[in-house]
DNA sequence: TGAAATGCGGATAATAACTATCCGCTTTGT
DNA sequence: ACAAAGCGGATAGTTATTATCCGCATTTCA
């Protein structure tokens, strides 16, 4: 079970957006291009962020992306399930009306004990990823980034914004 | 990103295992008739989980399978990372290594700060699972089951049970 | 002792999901 | 009007999951 390599990618460039001034915005290409993965492929997953309300889409020539709020209002629970979905992880079948004890009319009221375990352990995956915030993000990467990368990154994503 | 249905069909294995006296084991073919699922790709799920030593195998003719431990010693972890790996459900695919701007001789010394987040949320999700073993599973399903349905239950399993 | 039942591991398909690309369309700045 | 950009659908290629089959070793029981 592994999350799509998109979800990797939509948090880069979130990560990214979230270092323009408010009213700039940046392409797919300059997106793609900067992290080194096929533009077509991103487009798709910005496309997921831009339909979940995560990030505010430009249309026509010089159009883009930005972050559709403040850093500090979109978590790392937004982007992630923008592009994986909103499901859980665990998915009944609900092999128990397979038990042949069971009498045919048997009315399965409430959700099985076992999924039940399995959903809380999704809710606290979900509520962790709640807790971080894209300016956590911001932070935590001035701080592990040297000054020149960040100088330099920042440079290269500016002189393409628009 | 969903798990596999051999989650499932381990974890209700493994409760009706617990269902057993301790020198009694249940093989393959009535466990897979019980859940109303194939025989022999039900046999992949319980070999992982024999591998793991999450159950106890018995082999031969009359053979099957038994908890390795006692049900309180058992976690919905211990049944989960037997199927479905150890492995982070988020993989670093270290795209910052792409970005145009990092120096050539760049030292990625810890991990990204994004990777962190993803980790620590897969990690709470463990955790969660950590919490609750066989031994609670069973006594929600005593709350939650008939006592008519258990009762037919436990005798459909002891009657093939050696 | 031999036949049958059982688990194990490898090989092999069938199906679904993910990854990736392409194309026509609309939007919009110049 | 034109070119650049995003959008949505269509379409492959690749990988993961689901499922089945077979030969082998082990063990019970007749
Ligand atoms: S016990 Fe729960 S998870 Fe299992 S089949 Fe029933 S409802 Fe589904
Ligand atoms: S920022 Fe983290 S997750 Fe993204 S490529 Fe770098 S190491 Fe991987």
């Amino acid at each position: 079970m592994q999350l799509k390599s998109q979800v990797e990618w939509a948090l880069h460039c979130c990560a990214i957006l979230g270092m323009l001034p408010p009213d700039r915005h940046l392409s797919a290409k300059a997106l793609a291009e900067f992290h080194g993965v096929p533009k077509e492929y991103l487009s798709k997953a910005l496309q997921s962020l831009s339909q979940a309300g995560v990030v505010h889409t430009t249309a026509g020539v010089a159009g883009g992306y930005r972050l559709a709020r403040p850093a500090g209002e979109l978590s790392f629970l937004d982007v992630v399930e923008a592009v994986e979905g909103r499901r859980s992880t665990f998915q009944c079948a609900n092999i128990r009306a397979n038990n042949p004890c069971r009498p045919a009319d048997q009315c399965d009221d409430k959700p099985c004990a076992v999924a039940r375990v399995m959903w809380d352990a999704d809710a606290a995956w979900r509520a962790s990823l709640a807790g971080v915030n894209l300016a956590g993000l911001a932070a935590t990467l001035n701080d592990d980034l040297s000054r020149e990368l960040l100088a330099a990154s920042e440079k290269w994503v500016l002189d393409r914004a628009r």
